[in-house]
DNA sequence: GTCTATACTCGGATAGAC
DNA sequence: GTCTATCCGAGTATAGAC
């Protein structure tokens, strides 16, 4: 691993375990075991430290998993399909959920990042709108009832597990199964 | 307004504003017209005067609509009390997603703020907990499909309309209307 | 490329007068 | 209860040597 990608991972693990607030140039310098001047030869500041890891180190499972249903909207049924994609989506929310909201302590932060999502075309609503597609998808082949709103549809199943991310930090119980979250959705709509 | 309601109210202010990074003593002091001892006549420190702000300036709308419905079961059809609560939630969550969100940054003010919540048994669950009941409610008087899970449609319905105050964020295209979310989860099902 | 040392600023908190 | 003045520590960033 090169210099760089041990400061991004130190960046990374810093702003996880002790929270934004505290991932401060003096903490990630210690961990990654440079200096904190060898850190802006690599970074023109915080700021642009912040916005590789949050470029770079952002999990793409839920993503790739998307885009793999939409080349292959045969494989397997629906109810399997979107089993999966709930599983993924509380697994990937779980992780992006905390870095993504401790950027609204800093809007200056966030403004960057969504321009930095805009620029290059990414961003979570692009999340629910491929699996709207994928809906629509399977939809055309008869799989989801003509009547089905796939966008709404989407809304409702990548908010729940998005929500979950949420709820799992304030209360040990647990919210309900994927499969009743999947069951619920296509209870006589599929 | 008292002093301490001033004091709030100027942090609130500033916390919206400003970002919870940004929202300094100093700046709390300077927009509520007092100085930064008087600030901590009032509050032990400046965790103390957020965590006031997040127990005493959070709206209660949600909530009390919630309520409202447990009490009266019968009151319109389930529909448009469905609308009422999803149009209700979307104001909520855009209200209160940026500074909860930004206590993410802080994980000593997050488990603060948790277990303040804890302490006078609230919290975000309990919002979807009510409106379980609620559908639990409408579900026993019949006018839900007894086949119908009351905890995954809350879950859904509340969850879609969280992570549009997010992608509020991120993105100026609307998501789904709240008449979408609503028959998308009702259709033929109830 | 990396280090040590340091400059500079800002934020939280308190002392003491009124 | 509120103010002015101030202390102290921490955080960002840079200078200059190697």
């Amino acid at each position: 691993m090169d210099t760089r990608g041990k400061m991004l991972d130190a960046a990374e693990h810093v702003m996880r375990t002790k929270g934004l607030a505290r991932a401060t140039t003096k903490e990630i310098a210690r961990e990654s075991g440079f200096s904190e001047a060898a850190l802006y030869k690599h970074f023109r500041d915080k700021t642009d430290l912040f916005l590789a890891v949050l470029r770079e180190r952002t999990p793409g499972h839920l993503p790739a998993l998307l885009a793999e249903l939409a080349e292959r909207p045969g494989r397997g049924n629906l109810r399997v399909n979107l089993l999966e994609v709930v599983q993924t989506a509380i697994e990937f929310y779980g992780e992006t959920f905390p870095m993504a909201a401790s950027t609204f302590s800093e809007p200056a932060l966030l403004a960057a990042h969504k321009d930095a999502l805009v620029e290059r075309g990414a961003g979570p609503q692009h999340v629910r709108d491929a699996l709207t597609q994928y809906l629509a998808r399977e939809q055309d082949l008869g799989w989801l009832a003509a009547e089905a709103d796939p966008a709404a549809a989407a809304a409702l199943l990548l908010g729940a597990c998005f929500m979950q991310a949420f709820l799992g930090n304030f209360t040990d119980q647990a919210g309900p199964s994927p499969e009743s979250l999947v069951d619920a959705l296509l209870a006589r709509v599929a």
